[in-house]
DNA sequence: CTCATCTATTGACATTCTTCGATGTATCGT
DNA sequence: ACGATACATCGAAGAATGTCAATAGATGAG
């Protein structure tokens, strides 16, 4: 008969769930409200979402999608592309000026963001 | 001839870039920046790696990866995957104790991130 | 050494993402 | 109404990602 390979002691923690081999403490973030974490990370998970969310906070005017086109070397339609995905994340605001297409942070949402990372990672 | 259309005056802001229309501020994080903070949302845009982490920061004691998988509904190489990619952005860390292999979150990479949420957002 | 256990890696497959060119839509000026 | 400009959307190609089954590697017991 072989035996289990012996794991040693852990410290008692809250909220106990039965491990394989010990006590461990399960997720508090259920599966629903990861998937929106998620969401939000994979909305700033490329550089040129990153960087135009950056340039959108340095400018407290909003700004126009031929200025934002201007500052990369991508398309218009990539561009808008991303501004798309920041947009249904609620990291930016889109605002109609005539014919053209200004583009703010969403300091309620940006702001907000901090308290996930706390959430999920303790901070 | 066609005109231009007029777009409205826009107040000043610093390190100022011409713009198709006006005037804007550029991005201050260079694109190699970028590339790595994107690379460190992209760890987190997971649902289940979002949970993996959560699971490790609230326990103070490593924890065995037998663990980790009795908590999700995936199989020990989907496990193995996550924890891989959480470990190469040093989210994670992780030692051996015999046939085990323990994970514990990486504090000092952990507080670190909320710089970065400043540094792309300005909070 | 040999076997059993725990974890990591590989290969394959389906899905999703990024980008582009082309096209559609909205708005303004003439 | 017409044409021009600014932006969004569509369709497609290539790359990256997530998952599993199968396999390989590492460690400890006997």
């Amino acid at each position: 008969m072989v035996m289990q390979a012996e794991r040693p002691a852990m410290t008692p923690t809250t909220a106990m769930t039965d491990g394989c081999c010990g006590t461990v403490a399960a997720p508090t973030i259920d599966d629903a409200q990861a998937r929106e974490y998620a969401g939000w990370f994979q909305a700033l998970a490329d550089p040129t979402r990153v960087r135009i969310l950056n340039l959108l906070a340095r400018n407290v005017e909003p700004v126009c999608v031929c200025d934002i086109v201007e500052q990369f070397p991508l398309k218009q339609p990539a561009i808008s592309h991303h501004l798309r995905i920041l947009r249904e994340t609620c990291f930016v605001t889109a605002e109609r000026r005539g014919t053209f297409m200004y583009y703010a942070i969403n300091r309620a949402c940006v702001d907000a963001f901090p308290d996930a990372a706390r959430r999920i990672m303790g901070l």
